[in-house]
DNA sequence: CAAAAATACCTTGACAGGCGAGGTATCTCG
DNA sequence: CGAGATACCTCGCCTGTCAAGGTATTTTTG
């Protein structure tokens, strides 16, 4: 895990909304596809996992139910609802928005002096 | 303000180096340059500010001092230091690093089923 | 059967950064 | 003098992250 997820802090909620997008999952799953995605440099905490799952059930963006498929653990599923594909969406804008503005912000030129 | 500052929590401090990488400067001009630099999107609050000044200097990544270029409200100039550019080309790795997995985790083809 | 490891979930308490609210001081305009 | 802009600073709250600890089930090892 090179990357500070401090720097990540504010786009949990986002990132958990993308990969439930893509299909009903439940938290250890979707934190190996966190992993995965971004060759181990980056993964949830279980903590942060579990804490933003309430949060964005609680805010109606995703839906939990329990699997009974039967052998192994029991797990909790997740589905995003229609609010939740409408936040995701305006969250990819603000994503948009925030690279543009940091790029914008942080690589400053060096040599802009000559204005 | 559109641009929620939680989702560039974490950058506070690189977008002050990239400020002052152009050279000494004050608070309340710096902030500014950093709404201009936005059109007005983004600007950070006072509280927000003074508390990274005083976080940066404390890590020894800028220094300060008083101006006393004559009349107007005192200013307390900053400069970033060695350490300080060392910190801001590594922050700009970082944001690139970021900026490439939040790219992937957020924005997730929907198609992606086919696989 | 017992012990250990993996899977899978969850909570608590501490910490750090952002910020609303409030405060100080100076200068300019009327 | 009052109002507004410039310019600085602090306090206390809120929120998201996470180390640490806990529960329950299944599989593997012995």
């Amino acid at each position: 895990m090179s990357i500070s997820a401090d720097t990540l802090r504010g786009h949990t909620d986002t990132i958990i909304l993308a990969q439930l997008a893509r299909g009903d999952n439940y938290g250890y799953e979707i934190n190996k596809n966190i992993q995965q995605l971004t060759q181990g440099e980056y993964g949830l905490k279980e903590a942060t996992l579990y804490t933003a799952f309430k949060r964005l059930e609680q805010s109606g963006f995703i839906a939990s139910y329990w699997g009974d498929d039967g052998p192994g653990a029991r797990r909790r599923y997740y589905a995003i609802t229609d609010d939740g594909r409408a936040r995701w969406a305006e969250a990819r804008q603000e994503w948009e928005n925030t690279r543009a503005l940091l790029d914008a912000l942080i690589s400053i030129e060096e040599d802009q002096n000559n204005g």
